[in-house]
RNA sequence: GGGCGGGUAGCUCAGUUGGCUAGAGCAUUCGCUUUACAUGCGAAGGGUCCCGGGUUCGAGUCCCGGCCUGCCCACCA
């Protein structure tokens, strides 16, 4: 009962097929749930996806490849995800279909922090455990069931959306194949310099305890407070005070008094008591970190920072004295605004000139620390970068605060209970001005929803500001799409890479968010504190100095081998922070025993953090096609396609990862895949440089000459986002994303594949109103029927074409001729219109559909395939040829022509249904048309691998297209009438066209393959006569000037109905008369306008006047 | 704050270099169970092309300003 007992075609004939015509029946409707679960076995059993390069690489064949965007294994797959891949599958069937040899990469991605996320949640929910309560790795087991899990239904949704992904080539991310690509990724940006440890301030998730990117960021406006906090003028650390005030530890500088300040010209100094010790005040909304504080900031034109020439700053109760700085960032208060922008800044409505810079626990104050660095160190009794926060955001001095002071107090305490408790203790000292309610815009962790924490923590680091990475990102975009400024900036280096030029953006607006990124791009912090991701493959210990030469000494033979690379005290001058005192070592191999093992004998420790999602993503391109090892596995289908697929055609993806994802594959894979890099590669083990020579020779960096490789892909289309009825991005975690398997059960897979298509455009985004269905639970959306109708529609036209196309011969000379191949007979050319007309429009189908993939518009394609099945092969084409067609070999050879074009151009989109009726299809058999070349199928018999039609531009015909515009126009106008006459359909009525009227005639009697012209056919008349009809039941109507009459609508003709039409004829027309009239007697449009626009607008004037007057004439006669 | 989109029929959207009376699908109305298809056929109604200026013989389309809306990036624009 599953499956349709029409089809008498096995799947995959090894011969020609048994097939009967006699058994010859199909249901009257389209059923997908019939037709899919069988071309899918079909296909899986044909293997016809499966891409050989040795094709390629013999010249046989041109490559097409498309990476598929692999999907996170956190959830199944929703709607945007079938746009996304239905959309690369139509891309992938038809250049196959067009003679490429096309691998379609599928795949699934680990998605680091998402999918532990995702499963410390559920291991939460159903045993009450988190995950430090397991081992790592029994912790890793479970995340990596549910990956299994997950990849699963990810691979059964891709499957019955029927993409045609190679899958024997199917990867995960973190599978053995790309896990050998990551390492070997890392070691070599790590040997380059091009990785680096640092001390970076990140966005710091305090409850979950790792680093968030920005984009695993949201932002929420809080309700909090600037606060007030004055610190103690002194004098330079030098100066002691001889007279230490209360229990400060140890000496102190001298402290400053409002009367010094006054004779120093402070301004309002003297409005404070002369004796009493001067402050000043910082506004600030984060009171806690000033234990970390490293520095006041003052704007450089703030009129009392002369006054403080020669002063710091005491940090209360801590007692670090700290240097004024000025620096163009700090806000003027704005009282002191010298401009009316400065003064409309928001901040300086709560500013008070001072800053507070606490390098450690704010960006801001980051980068202000490193421009003012000398002069801060110089000048303060601190370390600088003081970090006073444990993990956790507690209060610390175990990770770098050292001169705690009186502030033990606060330690081990929250950030919140810390805040406080400062507050408190400004208050009762003395020291807090006051608060001001402010509210403030704070990150938060998309995970875990607590407050992000500026942090300052040991990170590993891409320098992909480095020109070899960014730089060769830009110039890898054509040279339409490169900003000018760019493009001059690359007049200087002419060192061209081997993929300069040669990536494109679809639509090309795109390449501007892509160069720009680049151009502002900052150092990529590429480690995570999780468990789930590839292990950072570097160790590390603290060495003494006189250990290093010892360990140089053992790792020696490894490094000359480029087993390992190491980078340790002072090797890397890169690296912003200093990292004295660790050595690192990264091993290639991750199997590499011996080294492991000494270095844990000798106290290395192995990293314990993973990289970030995107590092192994960023290889994709590479890992999957087995890089740097391309026959390192299954050696018979892997060889040589690196070289066979990268660079690869097209990426298609969403607009939101251009920068996460896109920029930094083409990054990737240029460096990677750099001539420097492959030269390398041979010269391994043998020309190394030394590795006891210096540190820096351990890290090689490649020669300035090294060119850039190619980019991993020349094309990048960027499609629309699908949203739901509310303008909301679909997704998981909104709980509206719909999955694919509840429309396709609803609609079928080609209707859902379809309806997407169409709605494919060039915008940003669609909309996609979304029902729940409350009584299966499920999705479902009418926007699909659409689709679904489409499907039905094309079914049904082949099953009346099969119906005629495989009818007992009798008459007809198609019974000598042979089954379709080299040897089949071929047919004269057709010279009826219709058959004219049809071969034309199929011309113009192939050559739209065409152009619209071209350019990735595939809204433009569908629509063009529905107009041709639909509006011309269906409703005028068919419909026309009926009484003939029987009768005509030619014509039935023109009609099998038509329907094997059409659904050869349409399999890409909607792959099923073309393969179900390609299986009666193609044992048809047909006479040839000349002009027509439809290959047959390369596999098991398939429509999948069967040719892209070409047709030739023969076929193009002008005055068919031009005659049958006419026909069709009387045909419409013939209907028009009956329908608003109510005349029943089957009444056959009259058309009288006078004799005079050759140019009519002769399109109503064009010629026909026997029975009636197309006009009797198609507008339901009885008869076309060149005579007068009788008076009394008839109506007239005008055509191309003449007057035309149709008789016989009904035993009388209904006068009001006809007054009606009459008199909206005339209001149609006389709206007509004014606008070419308007249009004509303005002088500038005779003078300008192009003449043939003129003599168009007179014609039509003249036109519209006469039937104007006809209508009139009509209308008096009636009354 | 910057950048990029979108605003056209009740709904979802087309509209290529400025030029026929601005289109499609769905929905609505009327008529058709015509032997491929009622998931269909024929026909109809329905639009201040967001607003205001400008360029032009002519603007949905080009330019300027504004309003609404979405996305991306943010000391770097």
């Amino acid at each position: 009962a599953s499956q349709s007992p029409m089809i008498t075609t096995p799947p995959n004939p090894p011969n020609p097929p048994t097939h009967s015509p006699s058994d010859f029946t199909l249901p009257s409707a389209y059923r997908p749930g019939d037709a899919e679960p069988r071309i899918t076995q079909a296909w899986d059993e044909a293997k016809p996806f499966h891409a050989d390069p040795a094709r390629v690489l013999s010249g046989e064949a041109k490559p097409y490849c498309i990476f598929i965007p692999p999907p996170n294994v956190t959830a199944a797959l929703h709607l945007g995800h079938a746009l996304n891949n239905t959309l690369q599958d139509i891309l992938a069937r038809a250049h196959r279909m067009m003679g490429f040899e096309t691998l379609w990469m599928p795949g699934t991605d680990h998605a680091g922090i998402a999918t532990q996320a995702v499963v410390e949640k559920r291991v939460w929910n159903e045993e009450r455990k988190r995950r430090h309560d397991f081992t790592r790795e029994a912790f890793i087991d479970k995340i990596q069931a549910f990956k299994d899990e997950y990849e699963k239904t990810i691979t059964e949704q891709l499957k019955v959306m029927g993409c045609s992904c190679d899958w024997d080539r199917q990867r995960f991310t973190m599978d053995d194949q790309c896990a050998a690509a990551v390492r070997e990724a890392f070691f070599r940006l790590f040997r380059d310099g091009l990785i680096y440890r640092g001390k970076r301030l990140v966005n710091w998730d305090p409850e979950l305890r790792t680093a968030v990117a920005d984009d695993e960021t949201d932002e929420i406006e809080i309700d909090t407070a600037f606060y007030y906090m004055r610190y103690p003028l002194v004098h330079s650390p030098d100066e002691q005070d001889e007279s230490p005030t209360s229990g400060q530890r140890g000496s102190r500088p001298r402290r400053a008094t409002w009367g010094e300040l006054a004779l120093r010209g402070y301004p309002g100094a003297n409005r404070n008591t002369p004796g009493e010790q001067a402050w000043v005040t910082v506004a600030t909304t984060r009171p806690e970190t000033y234990l970390g504080d490293a520095a006041i900031g003052m704007n450089p034109h703030d009129p009392r920072l002369k006054a403080l020439e020669g002063l710091w700053v005491e940090l209360p109760f801590v007692g670090r004295i700290l240097p004024i700085v000025a620096d163009d960032y700090v806000v003027l208060p704005k009282a002191m605004a010298r401009s009316e922008e400065e003064a409309n800044d928001p901040k300086a409505e709560y500013a008070t000139g001072f800053l507070k810079v606490t390098p450690a626990h704010d960006q801001n104050d980051y980068d202000l620390y490193f421009r003012r660095k000398e002069q801060i160190d110089r000048n303060s009794t601190g370390t600088g970068l003081i970090n006073v926060m444990a993990p956790d955001a507690s209060i610390s001095d175990k990770f770098g605060w050292t001169d705690v002071g009186d502030a033990g107090l606060f330690l081990g305490l929250s950030r919140e209970e810390t805040r406080k408790q400062i507050v408190a203790k400004f208050k009762a000292e003395g020291w807090l001005e006051g608060t001001k309610p402010y509210k403030q815009t704070v990150k938060i962790s998309d995970r875990s929803k607590s407050i992000i924490e500026p942090y300052l923590s040991d990170q590993w680091f891409v320098k992909v500001t480095d020109p070899r990475m960014a730089q060769t990102a830009n110039t890898a975009l054509v040279k339409e799409q490169r900003s000018a400024e760019q493009q001059r900036s690359r007049v200087s280096d002419e060192g061209q890479g081997a993929g300069d030029g040669s990536m494109s953006f679809h639509p090309a607006r795109y390449a501007r968010t892509f160069e720009h990124w680049h151009d502002n791009i900052r150092d990529w912090c590429i480690s995570r504190q999780l468990w789930w991701g590839h292990r950072i493959p570097v160790w590390s210990r603290d060495v003494h100095v006189g250990e290093i030469e010892f360990l140089r000494e053992e790792l020696g033979d490894w490094l000359k081998q480029t087993r390992i690379v190491a980078f340790g005290p002072g090797g890397h001058t890169d690296t912003p922070v200093d990292c004295r005192g660790l050595l690192h070592v990264c091993v290639r191999d991750s199997g590499d025993d011996q080294i492991t093992e000494f270095l844990k004998a000798h106290g290395f420790h192995q990293d314990p953090d993973v990289l970030d999602t995107w590092f192994s993503s960023a290889l994709w391109p590479l890992s999957t096609l087995g890089w740097p090892e391309p026959t390192a596995f299954n050696a018979e289908s892997n060889k040589g396609l690196l070289e066979a697929f990268n660079p690869s055609s097209v990426l298609c993806t969403a607009r939101e990862i251009i920068t996460l994802w896109v920029s930094r594959m083409v990054m990737f894979n240029r460096y990677l895949r750099s001539d420097g890099a492959t030269e390398r590669r041979s010269d391994e083990g043998k020309d190394t440089p030394s590795a006891s020579s210096s540190s820096s020779a351990q890290c090689p960096v490649p020669s300035a000459s090294a060119r850039p490789g190619p980019p991993p892909f020349h094309n990048v289309f960027i499609h629309a986002v699908i949203q739901d009825g509310d303008g909301r991005k679909m997704s998981k975690s909104l709980g509206n994303g719909v999955d694919p398997r509840d429309i396709i059960e609803s609609h079928g897979t080609d209707a859902m594949r379809f309806t997407l298509t169409q709605m494919a455009t060039n915008t940003q985004d669609v909309r996609l109103p979304v029902v729940l269905d409350p009584k299966t639970g499920k999705n479902s959306s009418t926007k699909f029927d659409a689709g679904r109708n489409f499907c039905n529609k094309l079914w049904n036209a082949s099953r009346f074409a099969l119906t005629i196309l495989r009818r007992p011969l009798g008459t007809s000379p198609l019974g000598t001729s042979p089954l379709r191949g080299e040897t089949a007979s071929r047919s004269d050319a057709p010279t009826q219109l219709i058959d004219r007309w049809m071969l034309s429009r199929l011309h113009a189908g192939v050559r739209d559909a065409e152009a619209a993939l071209a350019n990735y518009e595939f809204a433009n394609y569908a629509q063009t395939l529905y107009d041709l099945l639909w509006r011309d092969f269906c409703d005028w084409y068919i419909e026309g040829i009926k009484p003939t067609v029987d009768s005509s070999p030619r014509q039935r050879a023109v009609l099998a022509h038509a329907l094997e074009t059409i659904v050869r151009l349409l399999h890409p989109v909607t792959p099923f249904v073309t393969e179900a009726i390609w299986e009666h299809l193609r044992h048809v058999e047909i006479d040839r048309l000349d002009g027509f070349d439809l290959s047959p199928s390369r596999k098991g018999g398939l429509l999948c691998t069967a040719g892209w039609p070409r047709l030739a531009d023969s076929l193009h015909d002008d005055d068919a297209e031009r005659e049958f515009e006419r026909l069709r126009s009387l045909i419409t106008a013939i209907r028009e009438v009956r329908a608003q006459h109510n005349v029943h359909d089957k009444r056959k009525i009259t058309l009288h066209t006078p004799a005079a009227a050759a140019a009519i005639l002769s399109i109503i009697n064009a010629p026909s393959a026997g029975g009636g012209g197309l006009v009797q056919t198609l507008a339901g008349l009885e008869s076309v006569s060149t005579a007068a009809p009788e008076e009394g039941s008839c109506v007239s109507f005008r055509f191309e000037g003449h007057e035309l009459f149709l008789s016989n609508l009904a035993d009388a003709v209904d006068a009001g109905t006809e007054k009606a039409r009459l008199e909206k004829l005339i209001a149609d027309l006389t709206k007509s008369i004014t606008t070419m009239n308007g249009r004509l007697n303005n002088a500038g449009y005779i003078a300008k306008a192009p003449p043939k626009l003129v003599e168009e607008s007179k014609a039509q004037l003249a036109k519209a006047e006469a039937d104007l007057d006809a209508a009139r004439a009509q209308l008096a006669g009636l009354s």
